[in-house]
DNA sequence: CTGTATCCGCACAGATACTG
DNA sequence: CAGTATCTGTGCGGATACAG
C-alpha cells in the first residue's frame, strides 16, 4: 500500500479496488455474514480469493472477524466503523451497476440468502 | 466483459475497476482534458497504460475522443452521458479517499492543472 | 464448516525506444 | 503533441486437493 497519491481516487482504489473486495464489502454492508453465506452469495470467487480478500480487508481495518468456538465452526464477518464509512461508495456502485445492467442488457442473477 | 453477474457491484467493477480507469474518469468529470493534461495529472501512469485505458473507456461508451486537425496535434477527451452517469460513484470515491487520507496520514499530492 | 496448501497461466502493468 | 511498438515480468486470480 503506497502512501503518496496524486488523486484521492487512487487511494480509494488502492483500498477497495480489485475484483472482489467491493463485492464482499457490499454484502457485509447488508449485515453480518458467516463465511459460508458469503460463499453462496459469491459463487464465482474461489475459496482462496475469498479468504485472501477477507484477510486483507481485516488488515486494512474495514472488516472484523468473529469466531464462535463451536463445532461445527461458526465464523462471522462484519464491517467495522471504517468499513461502514464506505457505504456511500458501495451504494453508488450498486445503484450504477443496476442501471448499467438495465441499459446494456446484462443479467444480475439473484443470489441466495 | 461478462454479461452475467451475481451482484450489481460486480458489474460496476468490471467497467470502472482497475488501477487507472476511475482516476481518468474522475479527472474528466471535472471537464474536458487534452491528452497531455491527463498525463500531467497522472504522473505515475505509463503512456501505454493511459492510452490503453482511454481506448477501453471509449469502447465502453464512457469517454469520447475529439481530434482537432492541427499541427501540433490537439486531442481532447471528455465524458459521454453514460460516463457522466458515474458521477455519484466517482464523487463518493473521491470524498472517501480524502477522508481516508486524513485518517491514515497518507499524502495526496496536488496535481498541476 | 471454515478454511490451507500448491501449482499454474496470463492479463495487467512497467520500462524503454521510436514515430507521424 | 500524441501517441505506437516491443520486451519483460509479476502478482492476481483460478483450479484442485487436503486439513482441523
Amino acid at each position: 500500500m503506497a502512501s503518496r497519491y496524486h488523486c484521492p481516487v487512487e487511494l480509494t482504489m488502492d483500498v477497495v479496488g480489485g475484483k472482489w473486495r467491493p463485492v464482499i464489502l457490499a454484502h457485509l454492508k447488508e449485515g453480518v455474514h458467516r463465511y459460508g453465506e458469503l460463499r453462496r452469495r459469491m459463487p464465482e470467487v474461489s475459496e482462496k480469493m475469498l479468504v485472501q480478500r477477507l484477510r486483507e480487508l481485516e488488515a486494512d481495518g474495514l472488516v472484523s472477524r468473529h469466531e464462535r468456538d463451536t463445532n461445527p465452526p461458526w465464523v462471522e464477518y462484519r464491517l467495522t466503523d471504517e468499513g461502514r464509512s464506505l457505504a456511500p461508495v458501495l451504494q453508488a456502485m450498486y445503484d450504477w451497476g443496476l442501471e448499467r445492467a438495465r441499459r446494456t442488457g446484462a443479467t444480475i442473477i439473484d443470489p441466495p440468502t
